[in-house]
RNA sequence: GGUGAGGUGGCUGAGUGGUCGAAAGCAGCGCUUUGCUAAAGCGCCGUACCCCAAAAGGGUACCGAGGGUUCGAAUCCCUCCCUCACCGCCA
């Protein structure tokens, strides 16, 4: 039987220390910036309280920890200060026959503070990086402000709604066309989970296919197929941990998660880099399965294949400059627009207004097309723009003109997700007989004939 | 999975207990020489954090990570991570 070596069991002591190596790693990297926070708390504060929720009251408590820290701090160095220069007193004595014992002695009274000290400060650290950690991004400051969803402005929308008699909606039509199981699904792997079949396979696959071709030849990304587990680092480093480890996938063995969303593997690619300006900005467009728990998220809206515990999606990641992210983040996003528009689905563009935005991000547009069936706008991409946020968290950098090294601006969107797109698809193409036709753009793919 | 060898600055690579933040070379930046090119010579050239109102300046930490021994650790010990090679297994 294959095992990789990441399944092979562990002690729980072992695993128990990577846990603890992990999180101590993760008290060299802030999210906000400890500086800024510092310098300008009432408008970090002022930021925040457009999310909504108590975040705002977070900074007063971290600014504290910072004070009591860095206080530590200056005296630990004092003290090592100390410590080094009477060490090489030592040395110099010795290497002259001379007694040694009394400095000795100090120094090592001196070790014993050290030892205090260093206790404090780290527990200082950590405390400071917890609370960190905790924070979300700041909202960019033109993001409308809003307290939930109904506050979501809509940008534009393209296109119109269809009229069709009496539409069915996706559930109906695969069941009839036999595109998908749903409840054998659940037989494998248990309610939220998909198989499709027959031609439903068939245009799943075709989608993937024609939406990587057209963001590689035509939008200039770059395709990876990446690993679907990644390690727990990448997913702190692209904010899905440590907040929403409960949403999340992690394997039974070994500190290693099922990936979320693309975004983690392709983001995290050139975590710890220094980037050259030249190379900038970065491009990626990848396939792969999603998988996520979505604990305590059944009920309303999970209706047939529109909320799975695993789903295909091609996502587009960007990285870029500081300077340029936001001019990148309105060509990704009609980057991914360009997908419905080729297929002549009707959506609409929103964006997130901020107390509806994401742990992360600074600003988000959603991309929602229309679902005849459910005579409803159902979200097919999120394109986000995280400004440092997950830079900070991964160190990614990039060596700028003055040759200061700078942490990157990192984007990603969804172009697209595969379940909702494909739902729509089928509503938006049903005929009057019963068949489906198929789009133009998507016939090279798929043929010409439609499903029946 | 087994065995072995390794992980040092942008790169190559020295360094086995003290004055090593770390030789040397390459790359890069500046200057000198120069008709041009080439070459040569000289100098500069890591990151993070802390102190300081700021600049200047000073300090501490960092040689894969964490811990330990020691007056003192890149150097010794332990654990882990990763890379490479060979063997085994496997789609």
């Amino acid at each position: 039987m294959f095992k990789p070596a990441h399944l092979r069991r562990q002690s729980a002591a072992t695993t128990a220390l990577r846990i603890c190596t992990a999180a101590l790693r993760l008290v060299f990297q802030a999210m906000l910036d400890i500086r800024l926070i510092r310098e300008q708390p009432d408008f970090v504060k002022s930021r925040l309280l457009t999310r909504g929720g108590d975040d705002a009251a977070k900074i007063d408590e971290v600014l504290k920890v910072d004070a009591e820290r860095r206080k530590a701090e200056t005296a630990l160095q004092q003290l090592n200060g100390d410590r080094k220069r009477l060490s090489k007193e030592i040395g110099g004595k010795r290497a002259k026959g001379e007694a040694t014992e009394e400095i000795e002695a100090r120094v090592r009274e001196i070790g014993d503070q050290i030892s205090l000290l260093n206790e404090q400060t780290a527990e200082a650290d950590e405390q400071q990086k917890d609370l960190l950690l905790g924070i979300p991004n700041l909202p960019q400051a033109s993001a409308p402000v809003g307290k939930d969803p109904s506050e979501n402005p809509v940008v534009r929308s393209w296109g119109e709604k269809p009229e069709l008699k009496e539409p069915l909606d996706h559930v109906a039509l695969g069941t009839k066309l036999n595109l998908f199981d749903l409840e054998r699904a659940a037989k494998l792997s248990g309610s939220g989970f998909i198989c499709f079949t027959g031609a439903g396979a068939r245009l799943e696959r075709a989608l993937i296919q024609f939406m990587l071709d057209l963001h590689t030849r035509e939008h200039g990304y770059l395709e990876m197929s990446p690993p679907f587990l990644v390690r727990r680092e990448c997913m702190v480093g692209t904010t899905q941990l440590p907040k929403f480890e409960e949403d999340m996938y992690g394997l039974e063995y070994g500190e290693i998660f099922l990936a979320p969303t693309a975004e983690v593997p392709v983001t995290n690619f050139h975590r710890e880099e220094i980037l050259a300006t030249s190379e900038l900005p970065k491009k990626f467009a990848a396939y792969t399965p999603c998988f996520r728990r979505e604990a305590g998220s059944a009920g309303r809206e999970t209706r047939g294949i529109i909320r799975v515990h695993q789903f295909d999606k091609v996502e587009l990641v960007k990285i870029t400059t500081p300077e340029t992210s936001y001019a990148e983040h309105e060509s990704l996003t009609a980057d991914a627009e360009r997908v419905l528009q080729l297929l002549g689905l009707h959506y609409r563009v929103i964006e997130l207004c901020t107390g509806d935005l994401g742990f992360g991000s600074a600003k988000t547009y959603d991309l929602e097309v229309w679902s005849p069936g459910q005579q409803a706008y159902l979200e097919v991409s999120s394109c986000s723009n995280f400004e440092d946020f997950q830079a900070r968290r991964m160190n990614l950098r990039f060596k700028d003109a003055e040759g200061k090294n700078r942490f990157c601006h990192t984007l990603n969107g969804s172009g697209l997700a595969l379940p909702r797109l494909f739902a729509a698809l089928i509503e938006r193409y049903q005929r009057e007989d019963g068949s489906i036709a198929i789009p133009e753009k998507l016939q090279p793919y798929f043929g010409a004939a439609g499903i029946r």
